[in-house]
RNA sequence: GCGGCCAUAGCUCAGUCGGUUAGAGCGCCAGGUUGUGGCCCUGGAGGUCGUGGGUUCGAGACCCACUGGUCGCCCCA
């Protein structure tokens, strides 16, 4: 074999094709009941928009980025993720002031150069959501509930939704000065890993997987503890409206995603059913983002899911089902003038909207009516010099066997009827 | 970036202690039915045994390297 597919990439074959549009189609549906509007970007742009966004200091920027330089010795990176992209989209064409509250969503590729293993790709599938122009804790409510309508959509339930608050400019310095504070008294004792994060993002220290991590800072102070007024009642609001939509979740004052630009609301769905790539989805709200990246001050939330995980999830549940592709008839004919009469035909019962298939290798009657039973065809149509002639011919039912005589002219009318 | 396991037909896999021409099931093609699928029977096509090197009289098997896959670590969707 002569070319293979990039490492950490897949194809999607027939198959496993219609149930990614099964999924997709459940994303467009939940996304117009909640009414968000569809954005699609390029899938690069240039560098410094996502080391600016997503943070110089974080995984992604600081060693998964597909960056390279083109003819015109551009930094370009392949998009690591979907908001960076959407936000400035958003603020480039001015949508902002077209009206107060944009609603957007995306579905597409992403990119990550890292090591794939089960449910982690180089080049991934994400959907997200993005309210951009207020800060009101019902949108980020709705965030929660807009991801978990799609699971929901697919018949999905063995999930976790995971909640924090990780403040703002406001409570969130002095807070991490309180949390410096505690992790240096630990310090020689954490991994290197959260040793090095001390100085970096001290938050994410808390959400170190290492157990013996977790064992030492066990007592070590929380954001959700330290909230400003502003942000503690935002939390609370959030925590009533999940509760009043009946929404059960926990709150998990150690959570903090992997991107810096998060403010106040940080969440987390992740699924029972996977193993260590567990993360469905995560979000949180940005309101800071739109202005870093030289737009008006504007509040935004948001939130992105992963596809091929949601595929995982499908499959485990036996829920990957796919749409029917059988075709309602199979054409077989014996002879050249047949052939001829098929092609036309086919075509003709196509546009009034129903599929159907004929023979392209001149193959025997036999191998015709093989072909019609291994793509499960639910009737074939036996036409042959005599039945052109009579203007009339067979119509066999697959599933029985059973054969009738119809006219040339009815068929349509037959397969609608039977 | 680090570690474990794996790589034989389109797919799933067997291949004993290193020994002659590398097998099975499924799938595919054809015939058994000169114009009828499925079930059955018969036959056929299909292999760089991942790549390169080494050990050996002899390597699919043993050793090394590389590549790829897979699972995990870090981290994330």
């Amino acid at each position: 074999m002569k070319f293979k597919s990039i490492k950490g990439t897949k194809d999607i074959l027939p198959g496993e094709a219609e149930v990614w549009q099964r999924v997709e189609e459940s994303i467009r549906h939940v996304m117009s009941l909640f009414n968000y509007r569809e954005i699609r970007t390029p899938v690069f742009e240039q560098t410094s928009l996502f080391s600016r966004s997503i943070g110089e200091l974080t995984d992604i920027v600081s060693k998964e980025m597909y960056t390279f330089t083109d003819r015109s010795e551009e930094s370009i990176t392949l998009r690591p993720e979907g908001t960076a992209s959407a936000l400035r989209a958003y603020i480039q064409h001015n949508v902002g002031e077209q009206s107060a509250l944009t609603k957007l969503y995306y579905i597409g590729p992403m990119f990550r150069q890292e090591r794939p293993q089960a449910g982690r790709l180089r080049q991934f599938h994400q959907f997200g959501a993005e309210a951009l122009g207020s800060s009101s804790p019902q949108l980020d409510a709705e965030m929660m509930l807009v991801a978990l309508a799609v699971y929901r959509d697919l018949g999905i339930e063995e999930f976790a939704l995971n909640v924090n608050s990780v403040g703002c400019r406001t409570c969130r310095p002095p807070y991490k000065e309180l949390l410096v504070n505690a992790l240096n008294n630990v310090r020689d004792k954490l991994s290197p890993e959260s040793q090095a994060r001390i100085g970096q993002n001290p938050l994410r220290v808390l959400d170190s997987k290492d157990d013996h991590d977790r064992e030492l800072t066990r007592n070590v102070p929380l954001m959700k503890d330290h909230l400003c007024p502003e942000c503690a009642d935002h939390f609370k609001e959030v925590q009533a409206l999940l509760q009043s939509s009946g929404t059960p979740f926990h709150i998990d004052g150690r959570l903090v995603r992997g991107l810096d630009y998060y403010t106040k609301t940080a969440f987390e769905i992740t699924s029972t059913a996977l193993g260590s790539q567990d993360a469905l989805a995560g979000g949180g709200r940005y309101d800071i983002l739109v202005e870093e990246l030289g737009g008006k001050p504007t509040p935004g939330v948001g939130f992105a899911a992963g596809m091929e995980r949601l595929m995982m999830v499908l499959s485990k549940a036996g829920k990957a089902g796919m749409p029917d592709v059988r075709p309602v008839l199979f054409i077989a004919t014996n002879g050249a003038a047949a052939q001829q009469w098929a092609f036309t035909t086919a075509n003709a019962l196509r546009s009034k909207g129903f599929r159907v298939e004929i023979d392209y290798l001149q193959r025997s009657l036999k191998a015709q009516m093989r072909e019609a039973n291994r793509m499960e065809a639910r009737y074939a149509l036996v036409i042959g010099e005599t039945e052109l002639q009579a203007r009339s011919a067979k119509l066999k039912n697959m599933q029985t066997g059973d054969e009738e005589g119809v006219a040339l002219d009815q068929i349509d009318r037959a397969l609608t009827t039977l």
